[in-house]
DNA sequence: TCATTTTGTGCGATATACGAACAAATGTCA
DNA sequence: TGACATTTGTTCGTATATCGCACAAAATGA
């Protein structure tokens, strides 16, 4: 790619807008700069295109987002077609199992969550699609990382902040890659209270008719009903009649 | 707002990607181009942009978002407290009713959903926060234009599509007016398969504690289920219980 | 094959970013 | 309270980047 045929503005515009996410609502000019490492006056205009627009509301101090922001991601939502045709499958799983469903993606160190059946909270976070997670800690995350060449997946890893969310955390890469043969071989995840106590989940691929893991897919249980030993022989077969049925749903 | 204190490439940008909404998957420079009426040089370069910063995949002929582009949305969701707030009420309230429970905000002519808790699928569209529905033909849309002062009202309506639905909806904008006058003395309003054959819903307002209408939150069933007439005497004071619970949250 | 559509590129005109300077607001301390 | 220091928002001139057009090249299809 040319040199020219990058628009910078565009680039800088995005910048600010992600800039919200990571602290909070309301964002001054100085704050929004300084969070995004670029000039004031630049940040400023962006902000003020971002009002002009509709997708911010500015009150002379704050700018705020709007509603009118989630365009931008519901535009990804609904071209894409994997989430809606996740979407009733995991309406089912989540029914018989009982418990919550979801399905997601990797975007870098980070699984995504594109679609979700809940049926009860048993996370202290509210999960919903656009949500995201570590990957090296969540069970779809391993699925992901395990389906992706070694050489990336220790790629990914380098680049991963290996927290230590609970006593229970992996953070050592060998041992995460260790995993993620493991997984390749047998065909499903399970995470004990790795990424919170008191959360146990089980995660399987979403593979297209060529055998490309495309998403993942997993049901998450409160430790306290299920424990982990128990995952596999409860969920595993639910889990893996869905994946059947998506294989043959997904062909292209 | 000075002239100059406009980005138009940042602007140019983001029409750019919600062009993908509106039609399908993969977009080619020349389809984007006609799209958002922008010359295909300056689309060229969004999209090439859009791919550098990893928000889209291009294949040499045609780009697809990336699911990075959900960061932007969820930028607003993560930012602001509203939906995270509302969640465990909205689920609260879906187990006690046995039905959807959902709450929206209001974005121009159209409902925006931002939290949602599902029991079952008794839409035949998949709704996931950020789905829009227009505000006029939907229970928590017409509880959010009642809200507004009734010439804001009247201007959103005059901007709308006034569609034909199905047999029952209601399209005429005095008979929508009038409504709102009902909506605003007795605080709820009810829909019955004016959006969808088949689906009624109820809802009511979340006011802050000064009274201002911040979204609104409804229940819906299948009509063969739930006839639109018991709608209220099931599922109002339950929505009131929630309403009141809400406005003693939003303090501020 | 030729016609049509789509994509890529060079160029002049125009718009934007940068950095610095200034003004206004805010905070600090005697 | 008042003087000073700091932070923040805004403006301006200029160097630089982007836009849209026109044309060339490539792909597509009849």
């Amino acid at each position: 790619m040319r040199e020219t045929d990058f628009v910078s503005g565009f680039a800088r515009g995005l910048k600010v807008i992600e800039a919200f996410g990571e602290t909070r609502q309301r964002l001054s000019i100085a704050e929004a700069s300084k969070l995004t490492d670029l000039d004031r006056a630049t940040v400023r205009r962006s902000l003020l295109t971002l009002a002009e627009l509709g997708y911010a509301d500015y009150d002379g101090k704050f700018f705020t987002l709007t509603p009118k922001i989630l365009r931008l991601g519901h535009a990804y939502l609904a071209a894409t077609p994997l989430p809606a045709l996740l979407q009733p499958h995991l309406d089912h799983l989540s029914e018989r199992a009982g418990q919550s469903a979801s399905a997601s993606v990797l975007d870098g160190t980070e699984i995504v969550y594109i679609s979700r059946a809940s049926q009860r909270r048993v996370m202290s976070i509210n999960l919903t699609p656009g949500s995201r997670l570590p990957a090296y800690c969540a069970s779809m995350g391993r699925v992901l990382l395990a389906a992706l060449p070694e050489s990336e997946a220790r790629a990914v890893l380098a680049r991963s902040e290996l927290k230590q969310n609970t006593a229970k955390t992996k953070t050592d890469p060998e041992e995460l890659i260790a995993e993620f043969r493991r997984v390749r071989a047998e065909g499903y995840a399970i995470i004990d209270q790795e990424l919170e106590i008191g959360l146990c989940s089980i995660a399987v691929p979403v593979e297209n008719d060529r055998g490309e893991t495309v998403a993942a897919i997993n049901i998450g249980a409160p430790a306290a009903l299920v424990p982990a030993a128990e995952m596999k022989a409860r969920y595993l077969p639910l889990l893996k009649e869905t994946q059947a049925a998506l294989r043959l749903l997904l062909h292209r």
